[in-house]
DNA sequence: CTCCTTATTGGGAGCGCTCTCAGTATTAGG
DNA sequence: CCTAATACTGAGAGCGCTCCCAATAAGGAG
């Protein structure tokens, strides 16, 4: 409510700038004093104003989160609220707040602008992800601190990412280990980089073990559930004995569309997915997939951001972090240990 | 970046003053002089400061959403993605930016007052839902305008709140009428008004239809996959003829371990659940359940939160969205229409 | 054509806080 | 006991914007 800095040097007897000193960390005060001042703002609860603080220091403590428009039609996965939990407990440990901006089509040119020009962040984090975001462009022609979840292909810019790349690679390795000759993929949209990695990968992986590539084997799931259903389907006529989901939710979707057509998993064909959702260990079959933890994702990220804000003018930051092959039901072999029951 | 008012308007060959009546509406500028500052406006891409517009006009465009520390461990529920996307884009409509904070419990106490003090917020929402939460008791008591989405069982506060009553009765009643005679109900966690609302109106729906109610036929769930597999297994040896089941993700459990007892769904024992997330037309057999639009409720929030901020002084606003009944596979009779595949 | 209204505009005073700098109290050194 | 450091503290000047009120321009009536 109503009071002020002044309010609460008055009441202690001291001024406006003593009581600002010991707000912000009591540095060069007599111990007396601070304690004093101290006792009066915890009596009466006195909490600073943001905005006067933002305006008169320059900086808000304030972290913007966007989730550009391209991805918010994935928004209600369970990736996003992980990586949100990931960056909230991050913030709070550090008396950051987070603002959440989930871009629309009609906004998103609004968005930037605000993002950019209104002062109200020390920080952005993007959750970029689609290839040719106009908002990464923008945020690296400002001077706004700012980082990537998701690398980005062609800018230098701080980012934080999985190495999906590796871990298609991984995966697509071990349904050859497995057995799997005719290895098919439900591909997540290749206008996004981690869609784009993790299909790349499943390619080398083809080529390190000397199987021949074919587009047949190929279907885009779009990420969600009823893509990777919808893709099976297709490549169900080409008799893949293996297939790699680029993502969970994509293997329950196909996982789908195996079951109606009355094929055992993994007897009949092997499937496994990527990023480890909670419903991968939850399915029948359990899923092997790769682990990715993507609140720590989150967390790495905003810690990545806030030591940016502090020591400035770094190169960029560019962290990789590799998942993790979690193996399961859906796709198994003796000699390997199965997570699980 | 740095250009101000005073600059837009030394470009303009106008007042500051002016300036700022053009960014806020232009009323009382001469329509020639209007046109010229927009221009400069415009063309410089200016973005007012909104740290000092919040401090000179005492608001800020910015509305807390807070989740509390009780619910945050169901926040990778598809719930909350829905709910934050209704709010995000109402928000978007109406220039406003959305605040996010997943309150925890170490740091619960801070959070409060920062949301209550620290100036920043023109308005609050809770998805409360905890019964006892104290955030909600301290907002009442301070003069922020504030919404909760679920209705208090005290306080006399603004709320959004579906009819979780009257729902939990409607479906519990519908098994009835597909021949139900043993229901049995997992429901949610009992500490929150959503999971209390929905039991009793199963009760209510037992009583309507001379059904008599059981200590034993009730188990709780928790509102979570893993509670709701573990509550049917614990109801199985009651041998029910139908399940309400108090959320979807509920009652996926359920038909988890229904699955394993091999019992078929809806033939030897109906299944209902609550929310028609997404999972639930997905699902084999396909959920009967109660629909609620989780992004309508939020946009409705967010809808009168801004009306209580512009009109303060009312009455509580309180809104009650009734759900609607969506007939599936998993709970049917001839008689009725079911909806889907 | 002059005087009174009314439409526009400009200037000043803060909003509540931080930051710099000068002033005063304290302490140490001689 | 005096002088030079050093430790604290207070006052003033904004941060960039809105709001109020006085000043000026424009428009009408007489």
């Amino acid at each position: 409510m109503g009071l002020t800095l002044e309010a609460i040097a008055k009441i202690a007897g001291v001024s406006r700038s003593t009581v600002s000193r010991v707000l912000n960390g009591g540095k060069g005060v007599k111990e007396s004093t601070r304690l004093k001042v101290q006792g009066v703002i915890d009596s009466v609860n006195f909490q600073p104003n943001v905005a006067a603080r933002g305006l008169a220091a320059g900086n808000t403590g304030i972290i913007g989160l966007v989730i550009p428009a391209g991805v918010s039609a994935l928004f209600s996965d369970p990736y996003f609220p992980q990586l949100i939990q990931g960056i909230s407990s991050v913030a709070n440990a550090h008396d950051q707040s987070v603002m959440l901006w989930l871009a629309e089509p009609d906004y998103e040119e609004r968005t930037i602008r605000k993002i950019l020009y209104s002062g109200l962040l020390d920080g952005v984090i993007v959750s970029s992800m689609v290839i040719d975001d106009p908002t990464v462009q923008s945020l690296h022609e400002s001077d706004i601190p700012f980082i990537l979840i998701g690398r980005h292909p062609e800018l230098e810019v701080n980012f934080v990412d999985v190495n999906n790349l590796s871990g298609g690679r991984a995966i697509t390795s071990f349904l050859y280990r497995c057995g799997c000759r005719r290895i098919a993929t439900i591909t997540g949209p290749q206008n996004m980089v981690a869609g784009l990695d993790r299909f790349n990968g499943y390619c080398d992986a083809l080529t390190v073990h000397g199987l021949p590539f074919s587009e047949d084997l190929v279907a885009d799931g779009g990420f969600t559930e009823a893509g990777g259903y919808a893709a099976m389907k297709e490549l169900l006529p080409m008799e893949p004995d293996g297939v790699f989901a680029a993502s969970d939710i994509m293997a329950v979707g196909a996982l789908r569309a195996l079951g109606e057509a009355q094929l055992d998993v993994p007897a009949d064909i092997a499937l496994v997915g990527f990023d480890d959702a909670p419903v991968a260990a939850r399915i029948k079959p359990s899923l092997t997939t790769m682990r990715q933890s993507t609140s720590r994702l989150g967390s790495k990220t905003l810690e990545i951001l806030l030591d940016i804000i502090a020591n400035p003018g770094h190169l960029p930051r560019q962290v990789i972090i590799e998942p993790e092959l979690v193996i399961r039901k859906s796709c198994y072999a003796e000699e390997f240990r199965v997570e699980g029951g």
